[in-house]
DNA sequence: AATAATTTTTAGATTTGTCTAAATTTAAAA
DNA sequence: TTTTAAATTTAGACAAATCTAAAAATTATT
């Protein structure tokens, strides 16, 4: 049994570790808002504890064990969402603190049920995939909005960025998961992009079109 | 803002408050699977709070702030304990432990939209009242099973005793809220209690027919 | 390759909630 | 009312998670 904390750095560790192997010190220090002595501290219990493989001044990666305690957390994160989204009409830029508390619930029934009562959902409300009861992700396709030529589209499956001003900005453009677009127009000036939804044209910063994902 | 633990001694405290006031560090300590020494340093934190009242020695009150507090969490755990039950399909002697964790996630939100899925449920599965947002409870009126007479009945709205063997015998008996029961004999010998439910006659302990409230 | 800059770790202190053992207060019994 | 028993509190220690400041290791720069 892991404590709300030691499972916090599990879930940091787990998504740092998808940008870069291993993980370092100071980036986990920054996403968990606090300082590198106490990450490092943490790290040490983690490696006795047989969670993570930590090699001083080198940084950390998950042991197996340590990445289904991972993934498990990740699990309920989205299924709560999805449950606040589909049940409680929360919008898509409120779930995630929430989630953040619900995630550390320790009830095998409980994660079972909730799958269960939401019709075992694939996606959250953000499109991140939601892995079963064995860790296992339903593998999807997309690229970035950003990597699209002109005259090329799909729906909008997921957004690399979950934040909510991000997604309050998505939201006023209609740019909501499951809508199609097609790309009209790349400005040279400065990489933005003129995009067709609903019929509609609308200009998006290419800061904006990089946390957007598509599928064809 | 309290702490996990502060909210757990303050849900004590209230509890029992019911059965006497003011409350004893030994009661709690009991209840809280903890020793009285602990229990007498955490009263002087709450103290210096402002929510209880604390005199050496005598016991511990609940200040009107501590109150607010602790019937909040109450509350939580109650709409948490419906949903279990009515969405989730757990049974009555199942939810406890899991509302007891979930009766601290800190959201208004989310227990107003969870109020209202359930569509502002006014008991929980066991038949205790559930407070309103501002702490007001439905005045509920019953009695004990065990004091009532032959031939008097009526139907079962609570029960005053929550763990799991209780429940699960009641469950057996078929002893569930919203059952019809009259009392056709009482035993002389142990006080035990014959009753009709469901058209037939069945035999219970005084023991647990004092845990079985009765409106009628 | 030597020096500078950055990153990371160690050492020692702090906070929260807990504990044991001893001392104190209150309540009960003789 | 004195003695005994029970309940409660104090004192000092401990574990978890954090912090600051200083030391050590790594990486980058000249």
């Amino acid at each position: 049994m892991q404590s709300f904390t030691e499972e916090n750095y599990l879930k940091i560790i787990y998504h740092l570790s998808e940008l870069s192997n291993p993980v370092q010190t100071n980036a986990i220090a920054e996403r968990i808002q606090t300082k590198a002595a106490s990450v490092t501290d943490m790290l040490k219990k983690l490696s006795e504890k047989g969670l993570v493989d930590y090699v001083k001044y080198q940084g950390v990666t998950l042991t197996a064990k340590g990445k289904l305690t991972a993934i498990n957390i990740v699990r309920k994160h989205r299924l709560w969402e999805v449950f606040l989204t589909q049940k409680l009409n929360f919008k898509w830029d409120e779930v995630h603190d929430v989630a953040e508390e619900l995630e550390h619930i320790t009830s095998d029934l409980l994660v079972e049920r909730l799958d269960e009562f939401l019709e075992f959902p694939k996606v959250d409300p953000h499109g991140d995939p939601i892995p079963d009861r064995d860790g296992n992700f339903a593998s999807l396709s997309f690229v970035k909005l950003s990597k699209l030529k002109i005259n090329e589209g799909g729906a909008i499956t997921g957004v690399s960025e979950h934040s909510s001003p991000f997604l309050k900005h998505l939201e006023k453009l209609g740019l909501t998961l499951g809508k199609k677009i097609v790309v009209t127009e790349i400005i040279d000036f400065d990489g933005s992009v003129e995009l067709k939804v609903d019929q509609h044209k609308i200009n998006i910063s290419r800061e904006v079109a990089k946390h957007i994902l598509i599928s064809k």
